[in-house]
DNA sequence: CGCTATTGACTACAAACGTAGTCTCTTTTA
DNA sequence: TAAAAGAGACTACGTTTGTAGTCAATAGCG
């Protein structure tokens, strides 16, 4: 099961484990400039995610020369499935029909959202049967 | 649209929410009788949430005699639709199929669960054309 | 070959959060 | 009627988070 560390990352540190789950390993340089359009953070700031992370376990960084390139250790996907349980268990009572059903009433779901979700229920039928 | 302060409920905050999305108008100590089971917190610490929610707009509370009673101003339904939102917008870039998907493959949904997003798709697609 | 720029290590610091304690007033109860 | 029990107001305090600054080593540049 994925570590409880998964759940723990915050959206500052969300931001670089963007980055790196985009591309990795990468020094921590590559990662303050890649993230620079987006966020106005000091490249010190993200150097400070970057120990956060590594801290929690969530990345790892090896040597190379005077610096640290550093590369994810929890996937984007294991990341988001274990955000994706903890939020549905806690808004929803673990149900994912009721969360689908809000984004619906917000006309959050365009056709393309509509047939792509018709298309999973149709594969989850045929493979649970 | 929904206030920005609806985000900001946390974790703490948000079992006293519970609370009151069940039942309203409540005064501090009922609050803190129903939380009793499930978190082992002081009055005290209820108390400090609630002054923290309503510092946010978040409730509201009108004398009673000598106490207050507090009352939800954002509904459960509200909440909930734009927590789910910005989830579904930091995840999986604002599309639910994908959020759908992950649930699927570790086995979240249940035959009840894809019943229900059936027929949900159902009612979409009538209401939409 | 000394200076500047880069890199990592350590430190900082305010705001938000979780979790309460104390103080004071008032109402209920013995 | 005095004491206890409960209500709100104000205060507290360690931790996490966002957002950096300083220091020391090193390494290339002029």
């Amino acid at each position: 099961m994925p570590d409880e560390a998964t759940q723990k990352i915050t959206t500052a540190e969300f931001e670089v484990m963007n980055v790196l789950w985009c591309d990795a390993p990468l020094a921590a340089t590559d990662i303050a400039d890649r993230l620079a359009d987006r966020k106005k953070w000091s490249a010190r700031t993200v150097k400070t995610l970057l120990a956060r992370l590594a801290e929690k376990g969530v990345i790892a960084f090896e040597e190379d020369g005077r610096r640290y390139l550093y590369r994810p250790l929890v996937s984007h996907a294991d990341h988001a499935k274990a955000a994706t349980r903890s939020f549905v268990d806690r808004f929803f009572g673990g149900r994912a029909a009721p969360l689908v059903a809000h984004l619906a009433e917000d006309g959050d779901l365009n056709d393309r959202d509509i047939a792509d979700l018709e298309a999973l229920l149709e594969e989850l039928k045929n493979g649970r049967k």
